[in-house]
DNA sequence: AGCTGGATTGGG
DNA sequence: AGAACCCAATCCAGCT
């Protein structure tokens, strides 16, 4: 598939305890075969590993990685089958009549360890354990490999699916190594704010003392001793009884009444949200020996970005920040990308406007010297409104005055969502493309075009049709940005590993064989990423995170002159300042 | 008893 | 505030 670099790919499958590995030539020829014991593969690859230039080919990182992770094996590049068949399989791209097209077990969920030993307790039919994942006979991967190689260089744009393939792999064995490596967390400082905003941890697993005290409050406002605060029906009744006539029991909507009940009932609705959320429990099941290891799902979203599966990784409270606390020793380098979509949009549209706008500052200050509007804020509801396809309210009121000062870029997310609207399809600047339609959207279409179609029909028609609009508007922008944040990470890590170790694997051990004694990703949140690095290479290591963000731009966009700032700290602590 | 969907709130 | 896009996790209600 890249014929430059003279690396081997090595394809991988196992079956009964024993593992397989292909060799193959740059034409996809197969030069070479082998089988080894599971248990001896970790030496094995290790030695290859170290010795040439390998690109690994396998069905699904976690189910390979792992392990090898565990027996302190690293690699440098993989190519994984199921997420590559995933974009291939849809991708506008590639050929309609291209085999990668039709449905196959390589359609599957991510492998998952221990879910084949759980099967339904009344499942029907087979009564055999089903493993989860895709195929993992060697010629099983060996023809889909072949495939989806078939699939990019006949397609429209062999390099950017290239590109993409490889960003996807990336991200793939990223996903593995923070889980492996895990988040640094300090399991005091955790339990000290859980302290701190709710009061005594309760000896029996009770409610604890300041949410009771909130509730206690709740229902003497409410003259109701017994009210049920944590069901929402029964609030919302009792909310009426008391003369409260919210419609739902949202703070948003509760904010805006004035009554004694209110100011304990928010209280009570943030504490109890901790609690359940983020409370002690969380800590238990998900914080062991000083890191939280989520599990990461790469390409989880449609639109390409990750999602994560139990631990909440991406959905952790900014209050809990405090908690993220590097080793002894050790320094955090914390990095998130200014403005990222609409920085990616720039490019993709080859707006020089926008770019200029966006060059070494701050990118809505920048829109507010160009005239298009005249606040800070207003330029930032004014491009998420054009990213996210608002039309009413201070947003759409605005995005005509960006719409006259950046044609190119507003012109490139227009499309987009006339596209989605008509039906169509729209793909990411790699070749990502949007899920087609459903039938009942198309039928919806249809039957409002009928000649005795009612006013109900044509309404839900348009609507679904604007809605959809919307998705695609925001796909493009969204998924080009999670590309670029992959092509950045990938990068990074690359620069990472070429830190030389420092003492010994013992210096901070929690981080495993691995990732003890060099820097490495700790987290990864959409436009952001948490490195965990000696004291001594903090400085080397946010240098390799800038460095790595102008090559990631570099490398999607060429030399089209648009730049990504970061902000970035190097701290003990993921706290806010 | 287990599943699904609604409501809510956390993240970008 | 929301609006307008992509999500996950939790709890509860209502269903089978």
């Amino acid at each position: 598939m890249d014929r430059t670099d003279g690396a081997s790919w090595v394809v991988l499958g196992r079956v009964e305890g024993r593992v397989t590995a292909v060799t193959l030539g740059a034409d996809g020829a197969e030069l070479d075969r082998m089988t080894l014991p599971v248990p001896d593969l970790p030496a094995w690859v290790g030695a290859l590993e170290t010795a040439a230039a390998v690109r690994w080919v396998w069905s699904d990182a976690p189910r390979w990685y792992a392990d090898l992770l565990a027996a302190g094996v690293r690699i440098g590049r993989c190519h994984d089958l199921r997420l590559c068949h995933a974009i291939l399989r849809d991708s506008e791209l590639v050929a309609a009549h291209a085999p990668v097209r039709v449905a196959s077990a390589w359609d599957a969920a991510p492998f998952v360890a221990g879910a084949e030993s759980a099967p339904a307790l009344f499942e029907l039919g087979s009564s055999e354990d089903e493993p989860s994942g895709p195929p993992e006979d060697v010629d099983e991967a060996v023809a889909e490999f072949a495939r989806q190689r078939e699939a990019i260089d006949g397609s429209e744009d062999p390099g950017r699916l290239r590109l993409l393939a490889a960003a996807e792999s990336a991200g793939a064995l990223i996903a593995v190594e923070l889980r492996a490596a895990g988040l640094p967390w300090d399991a005091p400082t955790h339990d000290a704010i859980l302290t701190d905003v709710l009061g005594r941890r309760p000896v029996g697993g009770g409610t604890p003392e300041k949410l009771e005290d909130a509730a206690a409050r709740v229902r003497a406002a409410l003259g109701d001793p017994v009210a049920s605060l944590d069901s929402q029906p029964k609030l919302l009744r009792s909310l009426h009884r008391a003369g409260i006539l919210v419609e739902s029991t949202s703070r948003w909507e509760l904010a805006e009444y004035r009554h004694p009940v209110i100011e304990p009932l928010l209280e009570y609705k943030k504490l109890s949200r901790l609690v359940s959320a983020n409370g002690w429990a969380w800590l238990a099941e998900w914080v062991h020996e000083g890191r939280f290891r989520p599990v990461y799902v790469p390409g989880g979203v449609v639109t390409g970005r990750w999602a994560s599966s139990g631990g909440g990784a991406l959905q952790l409270p900014r209050q809990l920040r405090a908690a993220v606390r590097a080793d002894p020793g050790w320094r955090l380098v914390i990095a998130d990308v200014a403005q990222l979509e609409p920085r990616v949009l720039a490019a993709m549209a080859r707006d020089e406007a926008l770019a200029d706008a966006a060059r070494g500052k701050d990118l809505y200050a920048g829109i507010v010297e160009t005239g298009a509007v005249a606040l800070r804020s207003e330029a930032k509801i004014a491009m998420l409104g054009a990213m996210y396809g608002a039309t009413t309210g201070d947003s759409g009121r605005l995005v005509p005055g960006l719409r006259r000062t950046f044609p190119r870029a507003m012109a490139l997310v227009d499309d987009a969502a006339r596209t989605g609207e008509n039906g169509g399809v729209v793909s990411t600047w790699l070749g990502r493309s949007s899920p087609p339609p459903s039938s009942t959207w198309h039928e919806a279409q249809s039957r409002a075009s009928d000649v005795d179609a009612s006013g109900v029909d044509e309404t839900r028609a348009r609507r679904w049709a604007r809605d959809r609009g919307r998705f695609t508007r925001n796909f493009v922008v969204q998924g080009t940005a999670a590309e670029w944040a992959l092509a950045w990470m990938a990068d990074l890590r690359g620069r990472l590993a070429a830190i030389a170790p420092v003492g010994d694997a013992d210096a901070a051990p929690r981080s495993g064989p691995i990732f003890s004694t060099r820097p490495h990703l700790a987290f990864f949140l959409h436009d952001e990423v948490i490195v965990h690095a000696p004291e001594e290479h903090a400085e080397a290591a946010a240098s390799a995170v800038r460095e790595a963000a102008a090559a990631a731009g570099r490398l999607l966009f060429g030399d089209f002159p648009i730049d990504f700032p970061l902000e970035l700290r190097i701290s003990e602590s993921a706290e806010k300042d």
